[in-house]
DNA sequence: GTTCTCACG
DNA sequence: ACGTACGTGAGAACA
């Protein structure tokens, strides 16, 4: 049988490695709790994996030590704790208590102290002990009853494989640090001795007494006589490193036993503290306890008199909830929930008598992401008057659906007369977005767990609907309450709508284009590769990082400029600066660009093709970023290229979906520059637009102090520059490396800069204090960002979240034009009755594809919409072009 | 799954 | 002393 074992655990040194091995991690209020984060998963995993018996926790105590009061040097230059770290401390000891493990602290003493009294006491009363710690000067303690667990490589260390990796006797480890001294602890040990020499000492000639006795035959000279010049700092060093195994306490190992933790304490600290991981974990294993956690059944309706029965329960609650229940093979049917008390199946072939329920006034549709909900149910030929458009997730043997293009059919207008009213649409996940847009993902789980504080258990469709019901009117009061409601209602919803049009219509690319493209890139592609091989002399894979730095600073032996976190940096930047002494760098920069792009674009975007549609349907994603703008995904439809020859070409395969057709872009000029504009009130900013100048001129005429007609084109790139990095909170060091000029000649500029637009500098001073005071930031039409960093006591942290600050009304603010100015025109569109459709946007762009005769009539729409969207303080312009595809466009 | 790099506004 | 311009998504390598 084995003999039971006390587990001691440093505390301590736990609290610091979980501290500094978790970059940064808080509360949605700021709170800091990395270091609580990484001892609870220490914690839990030693918990689950060794099941120990018997358990203490050892911390230091805050009060002066008996070391500090015999040695006064003794860790005087150690730096104080961190505070973030500091307050996190009663937050872990909390924990630890919940677990019911027992805490050890002593006035006086160190944690260290404790383990070796702990570990004495607990060997005299015959059991074994194993000590949790990184901690080497512990290793003194090895025995053939102290084991070690160093949570790094999650092995058991006995007292051979201490030794073993110590490289001499464990008791001498206090010998070692004699010599080798103990950064963390400010030990000094011996100045110009480090591990290596010491442990050759050690294994040469025993203790540090040995040493000193034996000094004679100690060689080298200089180390010899360091030693003989510092045995007294050495003896201390000794002295400090000896644990104190007589602190006054007395083991009652009962005490130790390992119990269970005290759940719905720990649960509700989790809760307070966001580990929705280990709530859930906890809470689950609790229900698992009680009852385990059974799916519902779904009651189904199959008859038309149940049906009828459920829209008549529909209307009297004016109100209900509702989700497609999906497979591979696209919509099966709806689960819906009306009250609480149960959660009913309506299969697809049902679904026709309930569908006109979505056209009753007054009722209110809960839904969850709401564009998807379209999606399915317009491709199961359910809304909007159409059969199947297309089917995303084809697969290779066909689908079994039959499909009639009718794209000229779907409109807003149609889905809205056919059933679905917008306006009475509840989008759960679009509420939770704003509410707190800074989330990294909004799903139904997640939501549940924010706003119900319970976990949702994702197996059962019934329970997921039903917390929908619930959801609704907390995160509508929520809106309210932060006066979101608006722009949820008008922009966001309707906005929806718009985005599932868009996605259905989809964009037609020129496959053959690209296909002739991508056999040029491919010769030149093996041309740079072999060119590449030959300087380096050898094989290798150019687009490891790893490999081609190996390359490029040790084989050629090229200066390092920066460096990553792994190892040297190879960045475009970097290999710009020494492509201008060599000309392996400038051929791996051709390569990267071409290898890029045919990766990226040349070889993908085909494949994204649909087959039933033979386009490309991107998935615009509403509840993406944390300022509000839209981000695109399968495929990237915002990144195409256009700043390179090359990529150029890339957007020529952008082409309409029919002959007779043209692509239709229009853009926003300088629309976040006009926003700072309105949003500072600077008045030479808002004069400078108002006179219709070119702004980055005009700014270039204030910041060199010439006139107009006198500013040379790298005055005006220069002010350029100047006029986007001040959108980002940018600082003259940032500026002085993207001009290339030095850091006195760009803090010029930005003084300068702030000279001629005051207010734009009050602005950027008010946004930062708006943000500290209220922990979050606004845009024209209210919406909300949280930057909690604001309060960080990091510097960096907190400067980052001061850009933020800056940045996100500016950026933010220019997003909530653009969706209300895609809302306007695709109303509009609809209203005239045209053919022309919005088929991409790209932040401050949206393309179309329209007959050509009806290039002048939606040149005027667009002109009137997108410039009169909102009244700012300054004029907004628009600049539209049309071409036969995305790139060759004239202006119109 | 994370890191690096790079495409866009 | 420290890091240094905001917001995205995707592909490739590597652990």
């Amino acid at each position: 049988m084995l003999t039971d074992r006390l587990y001691l655990l440093d505390g301590h040194a736990l609290c610091y490695r979980s501290f500094y091995a978790i970059r940064s991690l808080t509360t949605s209020k700021g709170q800091a709790t990395n270091a609580v984060y990484g001892f609870v998963n220490a914690l839990r995993k030693i918990l689950r994996v060794y099941s120990p018996k018997y358990m203490a926790v050892c911390f230091d105590s805050p009060k002066k030590t008996f070391r500090q009061e015999k040695f006064a040097e003794y860790k005087i230059q150690r730096p104080k704790m961190p505070d973030d770290l500091i307050e996190q401390i009663p937050m872990i000891k909390d924990i630890v208590q919940a677990y019911h493990l027992s805490i050890f602290e002593f006035p006086g003493f160190e944690a260290d102290d404790i383990i070796a009294t702990l570990c004495r006491q607990g060997i005299k009363k015959g059991i074994e002990v194993v000590i949790i710690s990184e901690d080497k000067d512990l290793y003194q303690l090895a025995s053939e009853k102290v084991k070690f667990l160093s949570n790094r490589n999650d092995e058991i260390l006995d007292y051979q494989a201490v030794k073993g990796m110590l490289g001499f006797e464990p008791q001498k480890i206090v010998d070692f640090i004699a010599l080798a001294g103990d950064k963390t602890d400010n030990i000094p040990g011996i100045q110009g001795i480090g591990e290596v020499t010491a442990e050759k000492l050690i294994q040469s000639f025993g203790s540090l007494e040995d040493i000193i006795n034996n000094l004679e035959k100690v060689k080298p000279e200089k180390i010899k006589e360091k030693i003989r010049g510092n045995q007294a700092q050495a003896r201390l060093s000794r002295e400090l490193a000896v644990l104190e195994d007589k602190v006054p306490f007395n083991l009652e190992l009962e005490q130790l036993m390992v119990e269970g933790p005290d759940k719905k304490r720990l649960l509700e600290t989790f809760k307070k503290l966001e580990f929705r991981k280990f709530a859930s974990e906890l809470s689950e294993a609790s229900l698992d306890d009680e009852k385990g956690r059974e799916v519902n059944s779904l009651a189904i309706l199959n008859k038309p008199s149940e049906i009828k029965l459920l829209i008549e329960k529909i209307k009297k609650q004016k109100r209900f909830a509702f989700l497609p229940d999906t497979s591979e093979t696209g919509l099966k049917g709806l689960i819906i929930c009306v009250t609480d008390e149960d959660s009913l199946y309506i299969p697809l072939g049902s679904l026709k008598e309930f569908m006109p329920v979505f056209r009753e006034r007054g009722i209110i549709k809960i839904a969850f992401n709401i564009k998807e909900v379209l999606n399915v149910l317009s491709r199961s030929g359910n809304i909007g008057n159409v059969r199947p458009l297309y089917i995303k997730d084809t697969d290779e043997y066909g689908t079994q659906y039959k499909v009639e293009n009718r794209l000229d059919s779907l409109t807003i207008k149609d889905i809205a007369e056919d059933q679905f009213l917008e306006e009475n649409t509840f989008d759960v996940m679009l509420g939770a977005y704003l509410l707190s847009p800074g989330k990294s993902a909004y799903s139904l789980g997640d939501i549940c767990w924010d706003y119900l504080g319970k976990d949702l258990n994702l197996k059962d469709p019934a329970e997921a609907v039903k917390s929908m019901l619930y959801l609704y009117p907390l995160i509508y009061e929520e809106l309210k309450k932060k006066s979101l409601l608006e722009l949820f209602e008008k922009v966001e919803i309707p906005l929806a709508y718009t985005l599932f049009v868009m996605e259905t219509q989809g964009v037609k690319l020129d496959t053959a284009l690209l296909s002739n493209l991508a056999k040029d890139v491919d010769k030149k592609i093996s041309e740079l590769e072999s060119e590449l091989y030959k300087i380096a002399e050898e094989e290798f894979n150019i687009n490891s990082p790893k490999q081609l730095s190996k390359i490029l600073f040790e084989k050629l032996k090229l200066p390092v400029i920066k460096k990553t976190k792994t190892g040297f940096s190879t960045d475009e930047e970097v290999l710009t600066r020494l492509a201008a002494k060599n000309d392996f760098p400038r051929l791996v920069l051709e390569y990267r660009q071409l290898a890029k792009l045919k990766s990226t674009y040349i070889d993908s975007l085909p494949q994204l093709i649909n087959r039933q549609t033979n386009k490309i349907h991107a998935t615009f994603n509403q509840a993406g970023t944390e300022t509000g703008r839209l981000s695109s995904s399968n495929p990237n439809l915002q990144n195409i290229p256009i700043r390179t020859e090359l990529g150029r070409q890339i957007r020529k395969a952008f082409v309409p979906s029919q002959s007779g057709m043209v692509i239709l872009a229009a853009d926003y000029s300088q629309i976040e520059l006009r926003v700072l504009a309105h949003l500072s009130k600077d008045e030479a900013l808002i004069k400078a637009f108002k006179d219709g100048n070119d702004i980055h001129r005009y700014t270039a005429s204030l910041v060199f102090e010439k006139a107009e007609d006198q500013v040379t084109l790298e005055m005006r790139n220069y002010a350029k520059r100047v006029n986007f990095g001040i959108i980002y909170g940018m600082s003259s060091f940032g500026l002085s490396r993207d001009l290339g000029v030095p850091n006195e000649e760009a803090q010029e500029f930005i003084d300068k800069y702030f000279a001629r637009y005051p207010r734009v500098k009050d602005f950027m001073d008010k946004s930062i204090r708006e943000c500290e005071e209220k922990g979050y930031v606004t845009t024209i039409l209210n919406r909300r960002r949280y930057i909690p960093e604001i309060k960080s006591k990091n510097n960096s942290e907190r400067q980052f979240a001061q850009r933020q600050a800056i940045n996100t009304p500016v950026q933010g603010s220019a997003a909530d034009l653009i969706k209300l100015a895609m809302i306007a025109v695709q109303r509009e569109i609809e209203n005239q009755g045209l053919k022309c459709k919005m088929i991409i946007t790209v932040h401050d762009e949206l393309v179309f594809e329209a007959p050509v005769e009806e290039r002048e009539k939606i040149s005027l729409l667009l002109r009137d919409k997108m410039e009169n969207i909102f009244e700012l303080e300054v004029p907004i312009v628009v600049t539209i072009k049309s071409g036969l595809n995305w790139l060759e466009m004239k202006e119109i």
